[in-house]
DNA sequence: ATAAAAGTAAACTAATCAGTGTAGTTTACT
DNA sequence: AGTAAACTACACTGATTAGTTTACTTTTAT
């Protein structure tokens, strides 16, 4: 069965609206996209864009989950730690997959609309990035592992986690976030594993 | 002289919508603030917020200036290279007065009504950031000079820069930009200078 | 003292926006 | 073919907002 098997023109409708809001949400902002530019830019009236989503909120929030779930259904790393493996090699593939998140465009699409919506609600931001966090502590339970094996050695895992999070948001993320950097190329992204998983382990490696 | 010699009457009410305004903007966002609320913050008649500034507009972009200014008369690092002192002890002071820089307050406070005000005007913001990152070279011509001296060994010195920058933004600054996290104390300022700079120098520093 | 400069309150315009109500049309299913 | 569900155009409410106008009062400077 292909894509679209079968949608009535209810869900195309539907559908043409959740594109629509998307992109003028992540273009424009939330509060700067009325419901009747939706409506506008869905080529639908805008009486069926509230028979789909009574208010602009449900819209917004339907709007958020839906992209984090997609998101995180993305992602699906081995986290187990193999000691027979080098942590170097377990460690770069770590590293990558927490590139490739970040760059896989809908984490972007997510954290530029919840942005828009959260930046003056800093408890529910606060809400919403757990969910989001909880992803991201396979990184922290690898070297926890590692570090329980002798591997590697690190005072504070927490804090190193961050460390090497930072290294890779830096020039994965934020640019990207604020748009001022065009997407990476897989080139771009294989030297910044590389090179951050480089500068993480010459500080922790070294017996 | 005090901080205020003398200041007449149309100066004192100029400056309350000036702060209401920072305070108002930096919490509400600019577009959810509206000039009614600002003058009833500086409890000011609304004509006095237009007297003194023709258009919203005009009051977002004068304050972005003033904070600007006020922010970046802050800094003053001397960053001349001295071959005698050692690498690492100059490192840790360039590092820690960019933590004192991000940790200042202003800072924040203008990047976080910039952010309201830019975030969908990515070539806008793109310039403004210039302007504040034309302060942000004295790390990297360091490391180049360091590097001439053959004191540290750095293939890509633009890149090691935003390595080292990403280290230290991750934790001083991302976090208090987005609210999530407490302002530092002097001493976790401190242990991320010191952690920072030690990974870098882990990483670059060995011949 | 007095006149200019600056402030005030309050009503006003014109636009925008979230959301509703209605009457008529199209689509989908039996 | 006929019916229910979904869509459409359009007019509407009520609230908010940027910015203006007016008639009056306070401050400041000569």
């Amino acid at each position: 069965m292909s894509t679209s098997p079968k949608l009535t023109r209810s869900e195309i409708k539907r559908q043409d609206i959740i594109d629509a809001a998307c992109q003028a949400f992540q273009e424009f902002g939330v509060q700067a996209t009325s419901m009747d530019k939706i409506a506008e830019l869905a080529k639908v009236s805008k009486r069926t864009v509230y028979n789909h989503f009574a208010t602009k909120q449900t819209l917004v929030v339907y709007l958020l989950n839906e992209i984090r779930t997609r998101t995180l259904v993305d992602v699906d790393i081995d986290t187990t730690y193999d000691p027979l493996r080098s942590v170097e090699s377990k460690l770069l593939a770590l590293v990558t997959a927490e590139i490739n998140l970040y760059s896989c465009g809908h984490y972007i699409d997510l954290t530029r609309m919840a942005f828009g919506h959260f930046l003056y609600h800093p408890e529910e931001l606060k809400r919403e990035l757990d969910k989001v966090m909880a992803q991201e502590c396979a990184l922290q339970r690898y070297l926890r592992s590692a570090c329980e094996d002798k591997q590697l050695h690190i005072p504070d895992i927490k804090f190193a986690t961050e460390q090497l999070q930072n290294l890779i948001k830096g020039s994965c993320f934020w640019p990207q976030f604020l748009k001022i950097e065009a997407p990476l190329t897989d080139e771009q992204k294989q030297d910044i594993a590389t090179e951050s998983t480089a500068m993480f382990l010459a500080r922790y490696n070294n017996k």
